[in-house]
DNA sequence: GACTAACCGAGACGGTACGTCTTGTCTTGGG
DNA sequence: CCCAAGACAAGACGTACCGTCTCGGTTAGTC
């Protein structure tokens, strides 16, 4: 969940050759103490010397193997980042109880002051520095969202949801207000919003009834 | 849209007293600048220095009037902000129009490469300055999120959607997805994407074409 | 002691015309809140700011009448200098007797500490720009200078002392000795050491006895 | 003649540890250019930065070694001060002869308009920060004094100066006289008024031919 | 008694320098 | 070759003053 991002030694590319091993230890310490300053500075007072100073390892070591504080902050961050929440949804019910399940525990995460933090410092990273943004969107986000939409996807082909709609704008939004309220809004993340942003969402994706004509008016494209 | 944020002059507490008036010319050359340097730079590479060279104005004017480099960033964007999505969505016809149009409008302003490199700007300042996120909380979330928040209400009134709707979290999905698509996934805004997300959450918010008997299932709270 | 430094109205070249005239109070403030702050903080940490602040007068008026921190200085110093030692030494005894005297009454005023804050000051103000240290000396350093060496010439001439000595080089010995011990030693001037050096002096001022046939030996020039 | 000033190596109290050694190349370019900048800007307008800039050399690296402008003023000055000056006066010959000639030597010194404004540098340096003014004593001005009186004294016990006179105060006088002449008079110090007073001096200390009674009048203590 | 010019307080202005902090690199000595 | 320590060049930070420039408001004269 965090080898070096800078020369990772994929497999065998990489001789034995002469040479101190890298350190685990000096790793471990790193991305701790990067955890304990998110906590304590935000992502903005943090800096490179503060986290070597407090992991008691040299600020080069950092600059060895990470390419920036986003990137330290990303791996600090995904290393601790629950499995659930990497696992799709179960397939297990009906597309309303599994979705739900899957989002509350997501939801309940980002609720807890310490894990919003470290989503705040991680989008603060992101923000400032694309080739983080890059990395936290693959390892983070687009397994949450191809979880997500497959699950949608295996709904419609059991006739649960319509199969015309866009999944992955619909999951965008689930995840985008997520992200939004422990951003940008920084407000009260209630798991009663959520519940009825799900509601509205499930039975907007639910197929019609009847003949319902399709919504018609105001369509642009 | 940009008055002194340090004294703001409301109205008649500040005696117009001796002493150099307040240069308006400096204002309007800081917020420039700083959106020029947004452009070049970015947030991040933007430095009070910088602004205040590009301006050619002391450090110490723009000391004076904003705390911090957010708070320049935010008047700057707020200056220019286009009005029409600071008003709330017409009242003249279906909600689905209305609200189509309205989001369509903000849409196509997050598209520009210019704008969203703003809004990527003025989210990078909040999410590093709580002040600033509260200011531009007020002055532009809060507006846009009560204007679509009321005109729900309004369809509620009307029979046209359910009123028994979140419609706080319906909104903050729409506006969360826009901002999810410009900052974290940083990729292609679609007109389209909205769209299909709109219709998603129009039709679950439609009032049930019969006796449906609730979501029911999975409810959690 | 202190008219204005800048322009001086010089007797008749300014016509009286209309309009308000200089404030004597700001002008008396100013030189009081000078000599304070030399207290308070020293020369160095002085500002016209400050003294402006101090003196409850704006900055301006500051500068309309003096063109540096330094003549400040200077007028607020000499505006309370002592007078006696700018008179020259009385002429009534023995070279001895009136030159003693008046080189004691400096060297008293040069041991009260308030005083040598004020000479310290003055000795910074003068060593940063030329135009104070030529007023300071005029003002200052030449009248007590030209009064001693005068009163050295007379004793020459009345056949107390050689009149082939370079009067001037003994009296800036003198002069030279009282700074030295207040700026550049810092030390303890003692009105012994005055008192010793005085003896040395005047002993090698003294007329030979009988046919001393000149130092003869290690001259130079 | 400028060992680092904050953190004195003194001998043994300093491990030789880890980490990168103090650059030897960045501590003589910032002396020279500190030496340079005297002599074009005079020690006023002489700035940290601009040593740093002129140097090729981080502010950060003055800071860590220097405490101070005045400090830096005084290692770049006393490095290159001429040895011959910081030698006592030699032993072989009159106290007249050799006094003179050390005197003569160091007013040569002070003649020279690139020596006569690093004194006057040093001496602002001193007036405005009494650590610098304690540290150019201690490594200059105690040099030399103690060397002078040390002559004298040696002179006392050969019979060749009264021995009742205060050495200290006859070489304040020399000393004094000639900083007075470069800083306060800032005129012409011309040899022939220091061998003027030199023969003052020497003649007030030479023992008395006869039973002269005592200066007798005038006497304070 | 109005006019008018200069002075005054206050304080904003464009600048320069400060001393501190952080960045990313380099060097040293030890493992 | 890795590592801790830490010096280094670069440059942004926010503060303090500088000397200049408006602002209204206040005094004197002169019309």
């Amino acid at each position: 969940m965090s080898e070096p991002s800078k020369t990772p030694p994929t497999s065998k590319d990489v001789r034995p050759g002469p040479g101190r091993k890298r350190s685990e230890a000096s790793r471990l310490a790193i991305l701790s103490a990067t955890r304990e300053l998110i906590g304590e500075l935000g992502y903005e007072r943090l800096s490179i010397g503060g986290i070597a100073s407090r992991a008691g390892v040299g600020k080069d070591t950092i600059y060895r193997w990470w390419p920036s504080k986003g990137m330290v902050v990303a791996d600090a961050v995904l290393e601790e980042a629950q499995p659930f929440y990497l696992a799709p949804p179960a397939r297990s019910g009906s597309v309303d109880q599994d979705v739900r399940a899957w989002v509350h525990a997501l939801a309940r995460d980002f609720v807890d002051p310490v894990r919003a933090g470290r989503i705040r410092a991680v989008t603060a990273a992101a923000s400032e520095d694309p080739a983080t943004a890059e990395r936290l969107y693959e390892r983070f986000t687009q397994v949450q969202r191809t979880g997500l939409i497959d699950r949608l996807r295996l709904a419609a082909e059991a006739g649960e949801v319509r199969p015309d709609a866009d999944f992955g704008a619909v999951v965008d939004a689930i995840l985008g207000s997520l992200m939004y309220w422990v951003t940008a809004r920084r407000a009260d993340l209630s798991i009663a919003s959520v519940d009825s942003l799900l509601d509205v969402l499930l039975r907007g994706l639910r197929v019609a009834p009847e003949s319902e004509p399709e919504p018609a008016d105001g369509r642009k494209a």
